[in-house]
DNA sequence: CTTGTTCGGGAACGCTGTTCGCGAACAACG
DNA sequence: CGTTGTTCGCGAACAGCGTTCCCGAACAAG
């Protein structure tokens, strides 16, 4: 029943034995085992390894493994540079989606966690509150508002997933099964379409957020 | 090296001793589980006590419990409707995003995979085929219509997801500190929108769905 | 020095995906 | 009918997982 959400609750008083880490460190090792051998890697006892101790000491720290997977968002929405709003909005929220996509090509294990989990934490709140400023001038409506934040973090983050398999075998698969498909002979568009340009066309990742945030928010 | 997808790997001849069920039946039982317990319930083993066997047997008929995923995904996918595409394009697609909705609240479990992995199946494919004939008659190059059919799935996902969990504990987590968060005082855009407006407004799916839509396609 | 409190972490529990290998079941062949 | 080839069912085992228990150690305060 604890609603208290991760970022809440904090080092108790001074007293009894002092922690040997903090909960810094814990993430820190935890997006590096994550950067170096992916998200599947981080398991409490591979982190736990990583800084040289024993598995149970990390709930000391953290209460579940899935609260150190939103630290380890967060702590990653740290590095968004947000200059203070101004100017037209849509350069504004394209900057956004602009460092979004390069972070989580950085981090290739974030457009996981963005995309099924949706935990808001300081830095991710930090981030909406830009996002609301930069609309402060903007006639739509609240929800929509949040809803276009919503809409950007998918987005971006479904394309940097995209972008990070396509090299890798998933797009093989996907390819070797589409071109059954083709040759059976029963999706004529299917076919057309794949013959008549590359499989995998350069995503023009601007292009494509400029069109639909405009389709949101108009203009 | 096996870059063969599931749906290629086929039944052997009809030598040998009989297999007792199907993949189809495997799958359907996963499905099953999944309906009553999450995605969480459908282990190997889970699975296998729900068809009255064992886990080993499982794979004779799937290579990894990913491929099951993958197969659960595309038979969910059958359910839907697809009329012949006639009139304008809009309603066509939008009425595949209505389906979608539909089918993904009905197994909740679905958005997490469509959002994660990227499959396409037989019947995935005919959905591609399906959204390609709506097109048919659309300037758009081939590239954007393939993007439109990626962004149709990923948010129709996305919102599905916030709908099943919007009235769980993970919003009520956010909601405590996000309530934390505006009380401290440095996230004035954020207090003011939070309070103006109820926290959760009811998310207008076809709405939202069709603006991206003509943003992306134009008109 | 004692007391209160916290931290570190080995050990254990129940679970997971997957592999191995053996016995059983069947089709085809002689 | 018997033999052979092949597939299937699946118990057992392996390595790994998240998490909890619990006890000794380490410190602050009195």
């Amino acid at each position: 029943m604890e609603a208290v959400p991760v970022w809440l609750r904090e080092r108790r008083t001074g007293v009894g034995r002092p922690a040997e880490r903090s909960r810094a460190e814990v993430t820190a090792a935890a997006i590096a085992l994550a950067d170096r051998e992916g998200l599947a890697a981080v398991s409490m006892r591979r982190v736990a390894a990583e800084l040289g101790t024993g598995a149970a000491s990390l709930y000391r720290y953290v209460d579940s493994r899935d609260d150190l997977l939103d630290l380890m968002s967060d702590e990653v929405a740290a590095g968004y540079e947000l200059p203070a709003p101004e100017g037209p909005w849509l350069p504004g929220l394209l900057e956004v989606c602009r460092q979004g996509r390069e972070l989580m090509l950085r981090h290739g294990w974030l457009p996981e966690l963005v995309l099924t989990r949706s935990a808001l934490g300081p830095h991710g709140t930090d981030l909406l509150e830009h996002t609301l400023a930069v609309l402060a001038g903007h006639p739509a409506d609240v929800g929509r508002k949040l809803e276009t934040f919503a809409v950007m973090n998918t987005l971006t983050a479904a394309f940097a997933l995209n972008e990070l398999n396509g090299d890798s075998g998933a797009c093989r698969r996907q390819g070797a099964y589409l071109a059954h498909a083709i040759t059976a002979g029963r999706h004529p568009h299917l076919a057309a379409a794949l013959t008549s340009a590359p499989l995998v066309p350069a995503p023009r990742f601007e292009d494509t957020v400029s069109r639909v945030l405009v389709g949101l928010l108009g203009q």
